[in-house]
DNA sequence: ACCTGAACACCGTTCAAGT
DNA sequence: ACCTGAACACCGTTCAAGT
């Protein structure tokens, strides 16, 4: 009896996004996936949105602690932000519906995501920071340089997913060899 | 009799949009700010989606207008170029709606845009092979850099936009920052 | 050619009731 | 504490009918 109704529900709420995306995820489909009710959903979460929060937190989770796994690979800082930034733009790629769920609109039930967020954010300037002083990435702010890369993955991966923008080259501009530019251009600019 | 009925549903769609956001644009709504009934759409529109889709249609056209001005402005293409990724930024943070809809979901009445943003990106490339040719760029291909510069000023805002990622200090990571930061490091690497 | 009122199936949410 | 069936207001879409 490890499954409990609530996880039933957020699991059966992602599967329909991944599948249908969101106009799938109704309170009657995801409770009958979850072998409940249509209203079931009320007694675990205030309304739909706070459901769907829950499905973008725990995918933040595991974003989390496949994040973990990286910075051990690498002796360098400057391959492990490399790593973790192509590993967004490949996430983002694979789960489109959860990476545009995670940062859409938010009325509310949205501290869990600003935890999680917050603290992805103090590891990435972290590593920065390091990565400074071992000599692989030019001074300045560690904030900011944190925040142009996680920008221009997103960015990348935002603009990918959008397919009616790149209808031209296809290779030619792809979201991942976008990230390795700008770390190529952020060596460089070191020295 | 200038403004046609088809102009009045647009126009009131994307206001009701901007005030409301996509919750508050139902068809209903849209009649009655347009003066006629819930229905009429239909008259002009094969759906929701493709009154939605000359929202955008419209919106890019503006854009495409505003960025003809700034061409002129400068003497030098790697100003034109950062003004204009500054534009976008500034575009995405004053009607975050309604950039949110143009790069949003699409499951059909596409052609539309997929032409303007064609336009804009051969635009782009253009702007860029003249930066490089005036030393202010360093070479490359050129339509990779401007897929990067995009992409940044892209995920720059609705990293932004997304409240919830952005916690922590405020004027340290603005937008328009990045795109400056990028701008200063793609000049520092030209040599 | 353009518009309308009525109707359909569907949705999020509420509520009284059951265990 | 958790769940259900019925009901409510609302939505996108269709249709027969009107000019």
């Amino acid at each position: 009896m490890v499954a409990k109704t609530r996880d039933l529900l957020v699991t059966a709420a992602a599967r329909l996004l991944d599948q249908g995306g969101p106009a799938a995820v109704t309170l009657r489909a995801v409770g009958e996936a979850a072998g409940v009710s249509h209203n079931a959903s009320y007694k675990h979460f205030a309304n739909k949105e706070e459901l769907l929060a829950a499905v973008a937190s725990r995918e933040l989770a595991r974003q989390a602690k496949t994040v973990a796994g990286i910075e051990d690979k690498h002796a360098r800082a400057i391959d492990t932000l490399k790593d973790m930034m192509r590993g967004y733009v490949r996430w983002a790629l694979a789960r489109p519906e959860r990476f545009r769920l995670t940062y859409g609109r938010w009325e509310s039930g949205t501290e869990e995501l600003a935890e999680s967020a917050g603290n992805a954010n103090t590891q990435m300037i972290a590593l920065v920071k390091a990565a400074q002083s071992q000599g692989d990435l030019a001074g300045g702010d560690p904030e900011r340089i944190a925040a142009l890369m996680l920008a221009t993955a997103h960015g990348a991966a935002d603009r990918a997913l959008s397919g009616h923008l790149s209808r031209a080259g296809k290779g030619h501009a792809d979201p991942e060899g976008l990230v390795d530019d700008l770390f190529a251009v952020l060596r460089i600019a070191k020295g």
